[in-house]
DNA sequence: ACCTCATTACGAAATATTTCGTAGAACTTC
DNA sequence: GAAGTTCTACGAAATATTTCGTAATGAGGT
């Protein structure tokens, strides 16, 4: 059994509890409501079913309950990259960051950034075979 | 309006067009079955599907239809990294390049394809502002 | 012409995801 | 404590995707 990735809208439910921390119903809808049109309903529906996935965790002691994700951001970016990386890129992740960082916007930072964590890498493969 | 990605049952018929080159509902379940089991309309009829949305183009001259991808894989790879760069990773394409490369088994010979094709980025924003 | 086999067309079932209406419970306010 | 508000539960509709059965068509051989 491997990981299965959150869909769509799990993932924007998501990402607000990432960055917001433990929230009720009430906030995270408040948050997406300022991206679309959703319902107050529909967030609930789709945050119990998130619980009932395991996907999330719910504090039931107050009426209104608040849910806090079960899952680490970067394990799920782990995760959605790995399919990412194996049905659309053959599994090779240098074609990957070769078209994440090509044609596009990145910035000077960035570049120097991932350079820096480029070297610490390739400085752990010392040893290695060529 | 944005691009639309494939789904994931799209997607595996398109990578084996984009290897095999153009082919028949045939050829493709053939490639298909040898990682799972897939019954042969049931390719037929994605595949009938993505023509229909544009996605593929068939030639009809013999009565076994050849079909081909109307799009570039590099291409269907931008837009399937754009849209996990965006719901994943906030846009930030340093770290999805380093979770990309984290702590898996990245070969040294691609680390430093990677490292050569970040110099020559770099080297294009020479005139730029830090 | 007839039979067989491979192919396409079509519709529909099966599954997954997203959306929301309605009901009832719990709290607030007057 | 009645009325209004906020919340959860639940079911079901709407949409998207995947799967496949059946029928019709065409091609090839006998």
């Amino acid at each position: 059994m491997s990981k299965s990735t959150p869909t769509d809208a799990e993932l924007e439910v998501l990402n607000v509890l990432w960055t917001k921390g433990p929230s009720t119903v009430r906030e995270i809808n408040e948050m997406l409501s300022r991206e679309k049109e959703v319902g107050y309903t529909t967030t609930l529906k789709i945050m119990q079913i998130m619980t009932v996935k395991g996907l999330l965790e719910r504090d039931e002691s107050s009426r209104t309950h608040v849910y806090k994700p079960l899952m680490k951001e970067s394990d799920t970016q782990r995760t959605m990259m790995d399919k990412l990386l194996n049905s659309a890129f053959g599994g090779s992740a240098s074609k990957l960051v070769m078209q994440a960082l090509g044609n596009n916007k990145t910035t000077k930072a960035e570049l120097d950034e991932i350079r820096k964590f480029l070297d610490d890498q390739l400085e752990n493969k010392k040893g290695e075979r060529e």
